[in-house]
DNA sequence: TTGTAGGCGTTATCAT
DNA sequence: ATGATAACGCCTACAA
């Protein structure tokens, strides 16, 4: 039977010192009105008894937790647990803790932890949305009372509030004309869930680029799915069955982009003469995998980076914080599964 | 000016339903000594008022959080990002949240992290050491107040703990053995920080399986590193540059063994005929990359699950738990990189 | 510079 | 079945 430590609190320290708990309370905290001597004894007693804080208790009485929810769809993605990465270098750095949890692309689960990350009253929430979501009347707990909310990549038309986001249309765009400028002439597009702003921007950019060098938009060459790399597989060959197959793919991610690279190597169908492949992401595999995928540099660990700043910087300006959208560049990142040999 | 909504509390249920405020918090978790009815009126009032609990003042007044701390290196890495979800899903499932933070394998932040832990008071903390970790007082906090406390993958010989850990010795054998009986002569190891289990164990089941076969050990053909992108360049650069290279590596990690792979190919050396490589942990790129890497596959996910579900075991059984560390099996996955032609 | 005392929102204890 | 009250540990006006 071990013995059992006890948790020591500042009147533990204050008792020991004769001293009030107050007086511990503020030398910890380096109050101005407290003389060093105090407080330089107050922190050498705290730390030869062991004190460590209770944030609860200081949580729940100063009202400020120093925790900022994280609210993804699962961690395990590469592009979110960049966006993390970003999201705790600032945190930390500003004193915060972050606080995750997954949607797992779920809105039911997504509603019960907004819930949840209220509860355990977080500072400020981050959020890129669920692919299920559709509603977000869930958000109005941190909106109604101006708690500072800042969404991520995949956000709502509908809220008013500060968003961080690439410009999917402008990429899209460039993509595919890049593709067109390799000279190919049916390009397929494997789309994600159209309510989600980065899929539906995706496939607008797509059928811009496709129109404004009058090619012809064919409906047969637009599948969505949730771009896994089972999706990728069967998308690719369904394609490839067509009586008019295409000449190149852009996908709306990498993942889906890789496993039609992988099929086309399987059947032999030479990429990128035979198939040119665009992905989105820059996941690190692109560059690894032979050929080389061209795709779009998706900036997750800065996007991480500006939406804890400028979540901390909601707290100075109270309630007048105007709904804002920052946009972040994108690099086109050329490598071999799109450049054509020259015919 | 947006209107500032309040939180609703107990006491405003209360007021508004004329009961006292303890009914009310007996009634919200369906506490057997109220009535039916009561039950369900407090509940409809509660929703309709839009309450919603304040989790820090439950936890302070019950001494429980609902929360399991994890601690690990940095999230956006494969392996920890899978041991995260792992984690989750068991936590999710008993009604917990967990609390991330990294160390960003620094010692010195490891220990804050803990402390913060604590403070935070988690109902018990699930761990991942920092490479740099080499003394783990820090971790008394817990062990002094018999709160559950589990070590994965990377663990600390020194600590009474229970551990989820993978036979590192045991798939390093396999990996190398496997090697030799493909007819490689000068196998050399990619070796992380010695004084983490993980890597000294993987370096002496490489050393035994070459013992096994009386082939020489041979010091210039091991390297110590940490195992990244970058050093995996080098070190192949270094190797192959010996008057005597290795025709095969045996990697502690599949980043390097990439690496590797990749050096080769730009210098036109043939994997795995010139050059056999095997990785350790099979991440996505391992089946992608071509050719594609032999590797031992890390159960990631499920050491997650049974981390978080031992932990969650030891809060029932109070202060007899016996340290206990539990081995998962590997499993050894033969790809293209190590298989020769036959000669 | 330091102390006193009330309260943050909930739950546990003891009563009714 | 319900109520009154204290307590969790800390912070902060107000007082001294």
């Amino acid at each position: 039977m071990k013995k059992q430590v006890k948790h020591v609190t500042i009147y533990d320290i204050a008792e020991k010192m004769k001293i009030s708990p107050a007086t511990v309370s503020r030398a910890l905290k380096d109050h101005y009105s407290i003389s060093k001597e105090t407080t330089k004894a107050v922190k050498k007693t705290a730390r030869n008894m062991g004190y460590l804080p209770n944030t609860l208790a200081s949580s729940l009485r100063s009202n400020k937790t120093n925790t900022i929810g994280v609210l993804v769809s699962r961690v395990n993605r590469p592009f979110i647990s960049s966006l993390i990465s970003g999201i705790e270098e600032v945190a930390n750095l500003e004193g915060y803790n972050i606080f995750i949890s997954q949607s797992l692309d779920l809105e039911e689960k997504e509603i019960g932890n907004v819930k949840a990350m209220f509860s355990s009253r977080v500072d400020g929430l981050i959020v890129s949305l669920a692919m299920e979501t559709t509603k977000f009347d869930h958000f109005e707990i941190f909106t109604d009372r101006n708690i500072p909310l800042v969404f991520v990549d995949r956000v709502p038309d509908e809220i008013e509030a500060e968003k961080i986001v690439i410009d999917n249309f402008a990429a899209a765009f460039e993509a595919t004309e890049h593709l067109i400028e390799q000279g190919c002439k049916r390009i397929a597009h494997f789309g994600g869930a159209q309510h989600i702003n980065v899929y539906h921007d995706r496939k607008k950019g797509y059928l811009a680029a496709l129109q404004k060098h009058d090619l012809p938009v064919d409906e047969k060459l637009i599948t969505y799915s949730n771009l896994g790399k089972d999706e990728g597989f069967s998308m690719t060959q369904q394609l490839l069955e067509l009586e008019n197959p295409p000449d190149a793919i852009f996908s709306a991610n990498d993942t889906a982009a890789i496993s039609a690279i992988q099929f086309a190597r399987e059947k032999g169908i030479h990429v990128p003469n035979e198939l040119a492949v665009v992905g989105f992401n820059d996941d690190y595999l692109a560059s690894i995998i032979s050929p080389s995928l061209t795709t779009v540099a998706h900036p997750a660990f800065e996007m991480g980076k500006i939406a804890a700043s400028h979540l901390l910087e909601q707290k100075d300006k109270s309630d007048l914080v105007a709904s804002k959208t920052t946009v972040l560049k994108t690099r086109f990142v050329i490598r071999e599964s799109s450049v054509r040999d020259h015919r």
